[in-house]
DNA sequence: GAAAATGGCTAACAGTTGTAAGCTGAAAAC
DNA sequence: GTTTTCAGCTTACAACTGTTAGCCATTTTC
């Protein structure tokens, strides 16, 4: 890759890295400004139109990236299942862990989803439903359900595993792990429910 | 009540009125500036001071209003099912019925509980909890459960059904439907679930 | 080595925002 | 009937926004 090149990949990280940082409980990625984006990211704010068209595409890009992340995160965690552990309790864990690490790309997905670019919206919905035909696979190889039962089955687990997510983010260690328990009692329910059908 | 206080009060409701009609699948509240909110309610920018402190006043009293109409009509439809009738399908079509008669106070309420207030964010997470707590009382005498499990099996039930509606928002009638059946199956699973712990 | 491409910059624009200061006329209090 | 209260108004300001035009220095291309 040539020095050029180099240097806007450079940039441009620079510009999503900046974006995520801006993130917080307080602070909403459409509440953002491209200014305040470009100043963070330490460069002009005209510069920013040889990287992205608009704020959107920026938003865009960092949805697919954290959707990325975070799926191959969950892809590994059910390798690690696999081989000895409650696929259950592994996969919660490796979500909270996500969670704490990456708060911040989990809060753009969590506020996008419900936000006001309809492209924001397919796109996390796009990533969501990844999610669940992945997971669906897993619970029909390993329980041999029906497609429509498996698919609401994942998708409630998805659905409830999100949310609690959503609830972890402000709480204190101690508040998590309650909350934890009450999920993989709730994603029992939904095991135990869906065989029953 | 004087006929001072009685243009006081129609002019604040028209604030309030104001903000719920400007919003909808491409405007959140928090997008919304109070300068908008007084140009559509009819009155001079500095005059909305007379109302509310700001505009995280006004969201507030939003979202109280908002999850108030709402437990009242839940209330109604479980008073419904009492006497005949599936609780999960009258739960579901009377939310349903919610979310397309009130669009805009359901976005507000989806969008506020994972949004940039912590005021905001605790009204909200407030209203669903009045509601989780209604269910839960419904489901313990209904079926004599443990409060942990009716707990949790109240919250799981609330969080699909919200999510539903979140869904259910940019959706045709016919596509609805599929939804509502798909949300009755994860439904019962998760009664069934509950059951059998 | 000359010419073209390009990432980053400065300056400038028109528009919007929240909010302060202060006036006015009508209702309320006395 | 006089005084006080107050909802609503106009004017004004400083801050910030997205975006255009155009220059510059360096890398890339030929």
């Amino acid at each position: 890759m040539g020095i050029r090149a180099q240097q806007k990949e450079k940039t441009r990280r620079a510009l999503v890295e900046a974006s995520f940082n801006q993130l917080s409980a307080e602070r909403s990625f459409s509440s953002l400004s491209l200014r305040e984006v470009a100043r963070e990211a330490g460069i002009a704010p005209t510069s920013f139109y040889r990287h992205f068209k608009d704020m959107e595409e920026l938003g865009l890009t960092m949805v697919d990236e954290g959707g990325l992340t975070l799926r191959q995160l969950m892809r590994k965690g059910r390798q690690r299942a696999a081989q000895g552990g409650s696929i259950i309790r592994v996969s919660i864990e490796t979500f909270l862990e996500f969670i704490d690490s990456n708060p911040n790309v989990f809060r753009l997905l969590l506020r996008e989803r419900s936000g006001t670019s309809a492209a924001f919206r397919s796109a996390v919905q796009r990533e969501i439903e990844h999610f669940i035909a992945e997971l669906m696979e897993y619970l029909q190889a390993n329980a041999g359900l029906t497609v429509e039962v498996a698919h609401a089955q994942a998708e409630a687990m998805v659905i409830l595993v999100f949310s609690a997510g959503a609830e972890a983010l402000d709480m204190t260690p101690k508040k998590r792990k309650v909350l934890a328990e009450r999920l993989v009692l709730q994603l029992r329910m939904i095991v135990k429910g869906g065989a029953a059908l």
